[in-house]
DNA sequence: ATAACTTATGGTTGCGCAATCATCTGTATG
DNA sequence: CATACAGATGATTGCGCAACCATAAGTTAT
């Protein structure tokens, strides 16, 4: 039983600061009747230390209840098994999938996450790593490929792997895992040029990257001879509202589209809620067509069409590719840049 | 030997293992012309220090690129800055935006979050909990008011304010903020039988507190008369497809009921896209009640009745509470507990 | 039998910082 | 004018651990 560390907790609680965890490394060899390194050892490479040692030094541990501090083991190794996960947000299921799998697969290594919240934000992303910084994680996970100049000064001085996700560019900081949202605009343009639309129209948000894909639309439209095609931007984050919003505001008008392009399932599934409520018929009246497939796309009536992107493959990506590059502790600068592909996703809706 | 201290450290700069991000309080104290420990106090505690000194501390910082170390910080200073917060999952709205709230609030105070996601395995919590405590969080946010025995003892133990959130119960730990999932299935029996509904089902899934909102709802059915609730019940997590499938099961059987109680909003919508697949009118043929009333509930078509949590102001209430006690040094043990109640929302599919 | 290893363990040191106590200056108090 | 006191700064120490080097005992090769 941790009679020592009951006894600890009674009576320390009065007296200092000393936090009632208090039992330390040195605690256990006492215990173990071994040295503190051993103990050290014992619990980091179990390998080269003698089962019966091993097993004394079990015991004692679960005795008095011990649990490394790893503050004191960070500082002293120069590791802190913390990686750094920057994501706009985790209310789309793109990233929380993302930032599930990621957190799982780390966490099976040693690692632990903490997560920062930009908010489609590269200031918020500035600040968020001032502080994040000061944890020395032993890696960094961005969202997209834009940051700010003292973001890329900082990581580059940091000089630990940074993982870029969720887009490709010519001149990643590190390691890079995405897809081209260009080409995701071409294909969508095609795709459904090919299905016999021809009246398009965008709803959107204003991040980086749904710009992207949009840009990539139009061009692919235009270079087919379709034009004026009427785009409907909203300030990111993407909720139903604007998707209702933004069919209002598109069947207000004269010249109404045959089929619109959303920049998420979420928006998508907005535009359907609010053709159910005019009773239109989709996709006779008027076609959709989203992005991200979320899990519920398909269990939607009618079914919505979109492009497949599979959030937590995208992390269990980049928790492979960190983990190998975090294990090699020898200089592995072999650049990676994996494109994660997508998939047009042909349901009921367009 | 603190000249050789200060010796050596010159000296090692070049030949060791020195990390990128090198630069530390004394490199800072050179640069400015004081000692480390009045950097130390520039930093941390400004008001204590003159001026003239911040200004010189504040450009030097700024030259070397300092980012203070939180580990060694917290090492010395038996403060992590550092909170823990474990949920089910992230992939529904009200823990994302709980987790989100809070992370705001408690960043604005300095402090990070590391969370685990434990989905609604108290045997997950248990193990995440342990890695996590080498942390040295300063505080702990739990989901739910059930843990495993080891789970409560670490706690006591660790000495640290406990956060358990969304539940009410008779014997917390430490804080409570959360609501009586008994109070909201009563308060959903006597609404929907005020409105005229007879024949309940229930589609859910088996989390503890979902559990805990039936047993309440049909012993309130019970009570007034009603009797044979039609339960079905998934495991957890839950998407569309559970409600969907939920719907099939139940217009599968004779006697159909009239009303269908889901444990969360997803669920709802599940039974609404499958009710809008049969050709079923909403409420006439079947009517809904969510649980959550998650920001697309008002936007679903048809909108759906719903019971409204705000998981953004439970975050909020959780970051107060526990800022107050962590800036109270002195043993401020006053007991927290805040009911954060809930409210019927009475939209059109029930 | 000696060298050259291998395996298992221990001693010492310093990671970077804040707590603690000490010092020094200047100003108010009687 | 001496004492007290506040304001600003510095010196020393240790937080708990792992890196590094040293040592002791056993093993194999020559």
């Amino acid at each position: 039983m941790p009679i020592n560390t009951a006894d600890n907790k009674d009576k320390s609680s009065r007296d200092q600061r000393h936090q009632a965890s208090g039992s330390t490394l040195i605690d256990v060899a006492k215990v173990a009747g071994v040295s503190p390194i051993t103990v050290s050892r014992a619990l980091n490479r179990p390998e080269v230390v003698s089962d019966q040692t091993l097993e004394k030094v079990r015991r004692a541990v679960a005795e008095v209840g011990y649990i490394p501090n790893m503050l004191a083991g960070g500082l002293a190794s120069k590791q802190s098994k913390l990686v750094a996960v920057f994501v706009p947000t985790i209310a789309h299921s793109l990233f929380s999938d993302m930032v599930q799998a990621l957190m799982d697969q780390l966490g099976e290594a040693g690692y632990q996450s903490i997560l920062g919240i930009t908010g489609y934000s590269v200031e918020k992303e500035e600040s968020l790593l001032g502080a994040i910084l000061g944890r020395r994680p032993d890696a960094i996970v961005l969202t997209g490929t834009e940051h700010s100049a003292l973001t890329r000064q900082r990581l580059a001085s940091s000089g630990i792997p940074v993982v870029e996700a969720w887009d490709l560019c010519d001149d990643p900081i590190d390691i890079l895992v995405g897809f081209s949202h260009r080409a995701v605009g071409k294909a969508v343009a095609s795709h459904l040029l090919e299905k016999g639309y021809r009246r398009f129209a965008v709803v959107s948000v204003s991040d980086a990257r749904a710009v992207k894909r949009n840009e990539a639309l139009v061009n692919e439209l235009n270079a087919q001879g379709v034009t004026d095609v009427r785009q409907v931007t909203f300030p990111a984050p993407a909720t139903l509202k604007e998707g209702r919003e933004g069919l209002s505001q598109l069947w207000s008008q004269e010249a109404r589209p045959e089929v619109i392009v959303c920049s998420s399932d979420t928006i998508a599934q907005g535009v359907l809620a609010e053709a159910a409520a005019r009773g239109l018929k989709i996709p006779e009246d008027i076609a959709v067509m989203g992005f991200g497939d979320m899990s519920s796309a398909a269990q939607l009536y009618p079914a919505l069409s979109s492009v497949r992107l599979d959030g937590a493959r995208v992390g269990a990506l980049i928790a492979s590719a960190l983990l190998q590059r975090l294990q090699n502790r020898d200089d592995d600068r072999t650049p990676v840049r994996i494109d994660t592909g997508f998939e047009l996703i042909d349901r009921v809706s367009a």
